[in-house]
DNA sequence: ATTACTCGCGCC
DNA sequence: CGGCGCGAGTAAT
């Protein structure tokens, strides 16, 4: 495409260029759109289409002509899932394929013409037959890589290759833009006034940390919330509040203000956000430009009420406790999975188990505390270290949690150490459905992976089988595919209020199918509410 | 003036 | 203690 604006790749704009297609060897550029219906019905028959980025093209190639689902092979998508983890996430261009694999050096100076010119150049039209004849050589790569390993690639096609129809479906979601307007004002002010007060720009940690030590006397190695929380008897607590306030309100103004509006907000005041489907090396999504996976929701509720529905209802469903339950499964801990057989609250029983008290209730302030924090550290890698740092705890009040913990979860053990040993032989973990995530025994924190990738790449691999489950019936059921957001544990639909409970329905038998399959009879659960805000705790109050 | 990096913080 | 994206400040080019 002509003419496109960095950030907005995935929306459909500028001026078709050219589309350079190749059958085997053979390469053509064609710089007619009006060509693209008859060449597309030439190639049709076609086993697979190879791709590099295949929803870039396609969300490009919609706009000329339709392009119902069909077999695909997305190298880049392919690569990812073979190498999740040797490589980082930024390194899965095709150039880097090309660099690996074929060991030769791409020119991507040309590309960046794209933007700035409205015709083709013999250059131009040279480096695009060259990135098509370069996929497809990648493709032969990627073959002889995953028969060198017998590789069943059932992640690609039970997981990834759904995942990307799936995600071509996402709907935009709305926001209250007057709203919006409205609280960003309101915190700008009180942000701008607070720091004028403090007279320190508390947006730079250097001049931040000279502040306090000038005021206070103390010395402190980071401006971390953590940091200013532990130190804040010596600081004083009234300037440590007054400080992170601060912090928060410019935060507020910086990352969700205007300039979020400006850049992201269009017609209807709706809402077009990236999703990558495989965005990190567990194969988690991620999503960017904007980002609508960290949208302010404890710190800041306010900003989550601005999403709201354009259709009728949002209905929110999230899994409950989803990382304990896949620990359970993937360990075979009996303790662990009987309380979920008992649908019992794991964070609980685990805050009984490493205070050595049955006595414990749900409401003790233990179990928010420790207790969840251990269930975090338990798929997060578990060390005695970290836990003293994240709890405020002398270290071996810390390792007595872990040996409390150890005790009763004797399986989790064995499952930490048997990672461990895996990653050290073969360099890699596996999730539930196979997805390889390579572990690199020369990173500080290879075992925190061992541990963590399996648990997060198989909830990855349940959020995605639930996700298109549920557009496979919807496509059944030739019913509108109605997801708006995706954020790793959670789905969040934009239906008409007729329609919640159908959606409610099939979103949750959906689930209880992804979960089934991948793990047996352990149970999962699925909260769902429905309400016109996306807002956990309030929507129940608006519910029917 | 531009680019690359660190720090810090939002989410799960 | 795991995984991201993004903005401000700062240092290097």
């Amino acid at each position: 495409m002509f003419g496109q604006q960095e950030g907005k790749l995935h929306r459909p704009h500028g001026e078709f260029a050219c589309l350079s297609v190749g059958i085997g060897e053979d390469v053509w550029v064609v710089q007619d759109a009006a060509q693209l219906p008859d060449l597309f019905k030439l190639v049709s028959p076609a086993k697979y289409f190879l791709y590099y980025n295949s929803m870039y093209d396609i969300r490009q190639l919609r706009r000329f002509l339709p392009m119902p689902q069909r077999p695909i092979w997305d190298c880049m998508i392919v690569e990812k899932i073979l190498w999740g983890g040797y490589f980082s996430i930024n390194e899965f261009a095709l150039n880097d394929c090309v660099r690996r694999y074929l060991n030769i050096k791409m020119d991507k100076e040309p590309r960046k013409q794209f933007s700035v010119v409205s015709h083709m150049s013999d250059e131009m039209i040279h480096y695009a037959a060259t990135d098509v004849y370069l996929t497809y050589k990648v493709y032969l790569e990627q073959l002889k890589e995953i028969a060198k390993r017998r590789y069943d690639m059932k992640t690609y096609d039970l997981i990834e290759e759904p995942c990307i129809w799936a995600t071509l479906d996402f709907k935009p979601v709305k926001v209250n833009v007057k709203r919006w307007h409205e609280m960003v004002k309101e915190l700008t002010i009180r942000g701008r006034s607070l720091e004028n007060d403090l007279g320190v720009n508390v947006n730079s940690h250097q001049q931040l940390k000279e502040f306090i030590k000038n005021n206070t006397g103390v010395k402190v190695d980071n401006v971390q919330e953590e940091t200013l929380l532990i130190n804040a008897n010596k600081i004083g607590k009234e300037l440590v509040d007054k400080i992170l306030l601060t912090k928060s309100l410019r935060k507020a103004e910086s990352t969700y203000g205007e300039k979020w509006l400006a850049n992201f907000v269009e017609d209807g005041d709706l809402v077009y956000a990236d999703f990558k489907t495989v965005g990190t090396e567990t194969g988690r999504y991620a999503c960017s430009n904007p980002n609508l996976q960290n949208i302010p929701a404890h710190k800041i509720p306010e900003y989550r009420q601005l999403f709201i529905s354009a259709k009728g209802r949002l209905i929110v469903a999230d899994a409950q406790a989803q990382e304990p339950r896949i620990l359970a499964h993937l360990s075979g801990d009996k303790a662990l999975k009987q309380i979920f057989a008992d649908g019992q609250d794991v964070h609980t029983i685990v805050t009984r188990a490493i205070f050595k008290d049955d006595t414990i209730t749900k409401s003790d302030p233990r179990r928010d505390r420790e207790g969840k924090t251990i269930n975090l550290a338990s798929s997060y890698g578990l060390s005695a270290q970290g836990l003293a740092d994240k709890l405020n705890i002398e270290l071996a009040d810390a390792e007595t949690f872990l040996r409390n913990y150890f005790a009763k979860f004797s399986g989790v053990a064995a499952f930490r150490d048997r990672m461990y040993s895996q990653a050290n032989r073969f360099e890699y973990v596996e999730s539930i459905s196979g997805r390889r995530v390579w572990v690199n025994r020369h990173n500080y924190a290879w075992q925190n992976n061992s541990i963590n990738a399996p648990i997060q790449a198989s909830a990855a691999d349940l959020l995605k089988t639930w996700l298109t489950t549920f557009h496979n019936r919807c496509i059944i059921d030739k019913v509108e595919f109605p997801v708006v957001l995706v954020v790793h544990d959670e789905i969040v639909l934009d239906v008409p209020l007729e329609q919640v409970a159908l959606y409610k329905t099939m979103l949750k038998e959906s689930f209880q199918v992804a979960a089934h399959k991948w793990f047996g009879d352990m149970p999962f659960e699925l909260d769902v509410v429905h309400g016109t805000k996306w807002s956990c705790k309030k929507l129940n109050e608006e519910a029917d």
